[in-house]
Formats: structure tokens, sequence, C-alpha cells
DNA sequence: TTGAAAGCGGTACCAG
DNA sequence: CTGGTACCGCTTTCAA
């Protein structure tokens, strides 16, 4: 059923729908009362797909995250949705599960799809892919990845900065064995992270410390926390990468029998809801979603009353969260 | 930039073009190797809405969810997506946040969209908009809700066998004195679970109860906990409507100086990984996240190689699943 | 205030 | 094997 039918029912042109369907004021009172019974009476709900076709323009977002399932990259989403739908816009999520194909399909279908704009929240974005969205002209932000450019917007995180915190931080509290727990996107040469974790410890001369990685996931961070013990290693703190990661972390260490924090510290990252209801609750360090969100719409539709920050790079300051899960390393 | 570019671009006509874009293989390679080029050289990618207009059929798949952020309804999405994406589909989800309106925002958008199912996973949903979308000629399949009829199927658990066994379980324990935590849309006179919760209860006729409903979140399942706690009724324990408000209640107790299960046993329902990874890790109900999201598919698009179950009703039977949460009450 | 008609970017049928 | 072309359903001038 389309417009036409409704056209015809009112007895009105498609153009006259048209017009009140876009509440253009200027059809008269007692026509529009006309269309919008018909369009009641036939049940009518308009084609979208025609809609952005003819109009040239979408009023839909489209979101690719890496692991929707991990709270951080949800609550990113839920405060770019808010932002959108107080705005008039849809967002559309992708998750690619950290699956470098998976990406790939998704930035072509948002492509396709011809989105206002595109927010990327992932670990590893190939430079070509971006060259394929600018060559699309499509706007977009990233979260923690490329650089800032005509159309592209970043927003990161000085996660070094959060890093240098914590290991500061647990030394203070006697703490010389320290172990990092990643995902595969988060260790590895030429990870930020992994390069501020072992920059940091380096310049405390008596410490010791291994990394390990895994998917990141509760059962992730269970593994390779089991991983360190095993090898012989007897940290007696732990940094994970994000809380989902410290979550298993716990478990593996109580697994083994060991207390937190009497026995191992254990930190997280993000600051989710679940850090403050997980036992011991985590000492973490918060990273602003909602903001992260909330610039991320603004850097894809310039608004007056928004911060103007498309194309532009913006760097969010961490700050530590004291919880139970961390104490004074045993002497 | 559009087909007729490319075409122009390769020397061809768009009706080519659309060939070898759609891989008919009836082109020439030569030629064929010629579109590809002029397609790779012009970053061309497709008008979706286009396509989907022009075809008269669209390939995406719809999903609706209450709360995206409670894994149970992230499982469902996943298995869905994953069993689409096998088949060709793409699927868009919608968060609705469980509020009405937003459902029917929702509801009306993947019409619009004309999607070629839709997945619903809410808890209320009224008769006018499935009759909606009915009219609409949209396939559907609810998650507890609703009844059968042509295009619209139904996959349901048997929560009332599920609320039973937990019971029934408690009460061989020892426990006479439960509580049951909801959150808003499980909690209320019409509500399944609160009679299943109910009409068990009361089978014993020493048992003592109480209920309390609050959001579907952490937070909410703590706040609904503490209220049972100030109300002076001290129950040896507490069956929550799922995981999440479970960990929740773990947390309100912990801060009340009671102990898990030693003082009260809790229990979830649907068994996310989170309930392993908790401390304790929670007896709960395993409910078959997978099976649903492939069931929902197979209901949305039938296939030959899929079990038929169009227009159908499913009832998937749950499953108790014992962990360190539940323990016999204390004499 | 309303209608006619030219697209928007594809698909698919019909010829050649 | 390839091209011409009539739509798909809606928006948007341009005229009336």
């Amino acid at each position: 059923m389309s417009l036409e039918e409704v056209a015809r029912r009112a007895g009105v042109s498609t153009a006259t729908v048209s017009r009140v369907l876009n509440n253009l004021d200027v059809v008269k009172p007692s026509t529009r009362a006309r269309v919008l019974k018909a369009i009641a009476e036939l049940n009518y709900h308009p084609n979208l797909h025609a809609r952005t076709l003819a109009g040239g323009r979408s009023n839909t977002i489209g979101m690719i995250a890496s692991n929707l399932e991990n709270p951080f990259f949800f609550d990113v989403f839920r405060a770019l949705d808010s932002e959108a739908r107080a705005h008039g816009y849809e967002v559309v999520v992708a998750h690619t599960d950290y699956d470098p194909e998976r990406l790939v399909r998704s930035v072509r279908l948002m492509i396709g799809r011809r989105v206002a704009g595109l927010a990327v929240v992932v670990s590893e974005m190939d430079a070509s892919l971006i060259n394929e969205l600018r060559a699309a002209r499509t706007p977009c932000v990233f979260y923690d990845v490329g650089r800032p450019q005509e159309r592209m917007a970043n927003i990161r995180v000085n996660y070094r900065r959060g890093i240098e915190r914590l290991v500061e931080y647990l030394h203070d509290l006697g703490h010389r064995r320290l172990a990092f727990v990643g995902h595969h996107s988060t260790l590895g040469p030429t990870s930020e992270r992994e390069i501020a974790f072992l920059d940091t410890v380096k310049r405390f001369p008596e410490m010791e410390w291994r990394t390990q990685a895994d998917r990141d996931s509760f059962e992730g961070g269970r593994l390779a926390a089991l991983r360190i013990l095993s090898g012989g290693f007897q940290p007696t703190a732990i940094i994970c990468v994000n809380d989902i990661m410290a979550v298993g972390v716990l478990r593996a260490l109580r697994d083994r029998g060991l207390r937190i924090p009497e026995d191992v510290s254990v930190t997280g990252f993000d600051n989710i809801r679940l850090a403050e209801y997980c036992e011991p609750p985590l000492t973490t360090v918060h990273i602003p979603r909602d903001e992260i969100g909330r610039l991320a719409f603004a850097a894809l539709v310039p608004d007056r009353d928004l911060p103007n920050v498309a194309g532009q790079e913006i760097v969010l300051e961490p700050e530590v969260v004291l919880r139970a899960s961390t104490a004074r390393a045993r002497t």
C-alpha cells in the first residue's frame, strides 16, 4: 500500500498526502483531516526506503561496535541513541564481535544505507576502510582509532594516563609483581595500551611483570589469569584492560584459593555498572561513556546548540575510582 | 554516485551493471571485468534503499527488545543475527527500554523499513500494535507474548514450571519465608510470572511470602531487596525474576551483613554468563537463548532445511541449574 | 492550497 | 549476452 492509494481514497493528489505526512502547514485543515482519515483507515505506513531515496537524505545514524555485549559499548550506544532520537534521528547498530570481515561488511552496509553519519567504536580499523568511508563522503566519528581529518572526528581517552595512575597507585601500595590482562586487540606490539603499561612499569626499577591476552569476555579474563598463575609468576596485583575481563580474573583467582584483595589486588577499566556489583567491587578507571555518545552525535550532526566538534580530535581524561578490590601488598 | 556513472565508465548499460552486481552469470567475463573495474575505481556502493525499493523485497530482519543491556536479550539477538547472516539476511535491532512509546515507534519504524520479518522480544505488547503488524502483513515472531495466528509465530518458555521447580527445591531445603523480586513488567496482577509464583507458594501451607518490583537492572534488584528487608520480613530465600536483578539482590544482602547462602539463599533466572561469574555463582533456571534466536529466524524465513515453525506456538522447557547461592535454610 | 510530473537509484522484463 | 525502459514509492519544483 502506497501514497497513491491513500491519495485516491482521500480524493487528493499524492503531493498533498506527502505534504500532510511531512507536516507542511500549507494544507487546508479540512483536506488534511481527510488525508489523515484515509491514512488511519488504510493503516498506511510510509515506505522509508522510498522516502530516503526521493528525499536524498537519511535521518539514520549508524554505529559499529566491536562487542555490544560489553556494557562499555552498550552505554556509548545508549547515549548516542538517546541524543539522536532527541534530534529526530534513528540509530542502527552493528556488532562485529572483533571480526575484521564483519567490520568490512558493516561499513559497506552503512555506506549502502547512506547513513547521515557513522560512529565507529571498534578496536582495529585499517586505513583502507577509512579511505572507503572518506570516498563515500560519510561523516564519521571514530573512537580510539585513526586521525582527525575532513568530515572525520576523533574521540579518544587518555589511556596512558589511566594506566599510569593505576600502576603508580599499586606501586605506592607496595606491589612489585604486576600482571596485565588484555584482549587480543589491546595486546600486541602495536597496541597503545600494552605500550602504556610497559612504559609505565619500566619506570620502576624493582618491578616485575607479565602480560596475557584472551577474548574480551568473563571467560577470557579467567583463562588469561589462569595462564599467568600457571606460569609460575605470582603477581600481587593484576591490571585488566576492562571490567569485564577483571570479573573473569576474580573468578580464576578465587578458584585458585586466592583472596581479593588480601592475596592479590585486581583493577578493571571503564567503570561499568557491574564494577560496583561484583564481589569485591572493582577499583577501576572511569570512562565517561555518556559523554562519548553525546560527543559522537555532535560530531556527526552539526547543530547550532551543540558543541562544534566535527572533524576535531577530542581527548577525555580518565579518572581512577578506588573500591575494594585493591589493597596494600602483603609483605 | 550511482549505477549510471558506473555504466558510463564501463561503457555498458545500467542493466548490465545491475547484472554483475547481482552475480547473474549471463554476463560475458570480459564485460564483467570492465564493470568490476569501474566499480572499484569509483568506490561505488549500491544504494540499498533504491535496491529494496526496486526489488520489492528486503533482506533485513528486525528485532525489538525491551532491554538489550540484559544479556538475555543480547544472546537472543546474537543467535538470531548469526543465523540470519548465515542465510544472507541482516538484522537491525531496536531497544525500547521497556517504554511503550518507544515500542510503538520501533514497530512503526520496522514496518516503514518493510523488514522481511520481525522478532518481538518485549514484555508487554498490546493487541492494537499486533493488529497493526498484521495489517502491514509483516511476518512476526513473538517471544512470550500474544497468541499464534496467520504469519505470527510464538515462542515461549514454561515459566510456571521453572518457578515451581525453584519453589519446590527451596521448600525441600527447609525454606518457609520466600520473597520474589521482579521488574515492573513481571509483577502485577496480570503477570504470568507473579501468578506462577503465588500459585506455587500457596500450595505449601506453612509458607510465607512477599513480592517487590523495581527496574530491570542491578540497581533495581538491590533496591527491591532493601525494601523487602526494611519491611520487617526476613526471607530465608529470594527468588529473582532474572539473573541481573539477582546480582543486585546479592549486593543488598551483603550490604546488610547477610551471607549468601548461609543466611539467605538467592536464585536467578535465565542462566546468563554472569550467573557463573558472580559471587557466589547463582542457582538459576536455564533458558536456551540460542535456540530461541534460531527458532525465531526459522519462524520468519521459511526455508527448506529449517524446521517449519511459521505461525506456530513453541514452548520450551526450562531447567534448573544448581550453584552455590542456595543452601539449606538455617534452623 | 493543490496537482502534474520529473526525478532518486536500482531491478527486471522484453527485445534484439 | 546486452540494451532500453517501465516501474518501485516518495519528494519536490513548477504551474495553476
